[in-house]
DNA sequence: ACCTGAACACCGTTCAAGT
DNA sequence: ACCTGAACACCGTTCAAGT
């Protein structure tokens, strides 16, 4: 049968998951979609931009609506999808912290535009809207590569209860940097919470 | 004569300035220090140790002294001189950033202990002037490398006046992000700037 | 102690040729 | 339109053997 960009994407994150980054190779994944590796250069140019396609797969659980919520809340809850959704595939803040890089996830751009809006509520102009948001992304993409690098490197040895423990211990820390960021961004416009 | 390790490091960060990180791989390296590969593995355990030496050379200009300043001034500097530092060597911020990932910089964490002292000034707790470091390493990290990335992007039809326009503008916009965080430090904990 | 030579097990990408 | 086969030009790492 064909092959098909959902299913290369599909087979790609299946190697993510089982296997980590550093074996989502074009070859490995044509070996395991029973293909040369060329045929994959039919369906994308090079492997940024399947890379890209696989951020943008890991990335749709973290675009969520925010209407009618507060610039606060909105800002606190679209940078928790986005820590979740990163964090549900392994090495998929890397993943996605490379693509958003190299310019090749949509997703992170919608994002982005996202958190522009909710800072643009906050009462910042267009220009401090934008900075904001590429802060906020910053922020999140650095912090939860390395939550996840290190939940990686401690895999072995961890009693379940010291783990529950640092994880909540994570959470907090996420959500301290967060306040740093709202806060700023609140003394600087001026804005007050509801 | 005999390789040294300061000779493959200097070897290292000159190929990185005139071809890029894509170049700096280890066959290469030894080839420009007419070695063998395999004698690159007397002197580093592996290409990740190797870049974490290159990390630490490019940010030996960022560590910089900070007594006698306040809180906020030392933040700015530490930050304004690690940018400076990633900014002048190409793909500095992505080599850093890499090896900062990889925990193979010790300059790096020497930097987050500076930040970390700073906001312990500013009046945080333990826990939390190690967030605020952290948070404020990510920032300057994530910040860099999506500005590097762009200027070399760029590199081709820029005119020189509106490029200095639009590298004032990212000093400008660098300064906003950084101020939120500060910002914020100061919301959260109570400080005032002198 | 320090390095060579050669091997092992891979990469990403291209492209004529096939169906 | 879609894919194969084979090639091109590379990788990082290891390790017996040399000096």
């Amino acid at each position: 049968m064909q092959l098909h960009k959902p299913d290369v994407v599909d087979a790609a994150a299946a190697i993510l998951d089982n296997y980590g980054i550093a074996d989502l190779s074009m070859r490995r994944l044509a070996r395991e979609l029973n293909v040369s590796p060329g045929a994959l250069y039919w369906h994308f140019a090079n492997k940024q931009e399947l890379l890209g396609a696989v951020a943008d797969h890991i990335l749709r659980p973290a675009v969520i609506d925010v209407a009618g919520l507060n610039w606060r809340h909105a800002i606190q809850d679209i940078c928790a999808a986005l820590r979740d959704a990163l964090l549900s595939h392994t090495d998929g803040a890397e993943l996605v912290s490379a693509s958003f890089a190299a310019g090749q996830s949509e997703t992170v751009t919608d994002i982005v535009a996202q958190l522009a809006a909710a800072a643009a509520d906050a009462g910042a102009r267009n220009d401090d809207a934008d900075s904001t948001a590429r802060t906020l992304l910053y922020y999140v993409l650095g912090f939860t590569v390395d939550e996840q690098s290190r939940r990686q490197w401690d895999a072995a040895g961890a009693l379940s209860d010291e783990q529950s423990v640092l994880m909540s211990d994570t959470d907090r820390q996420f959500a301290f940097g967060l306040r740093l960021l709202i806060d700023g961004l609140a003394a600087h416009e001026g804005a007050t919470a509801p």
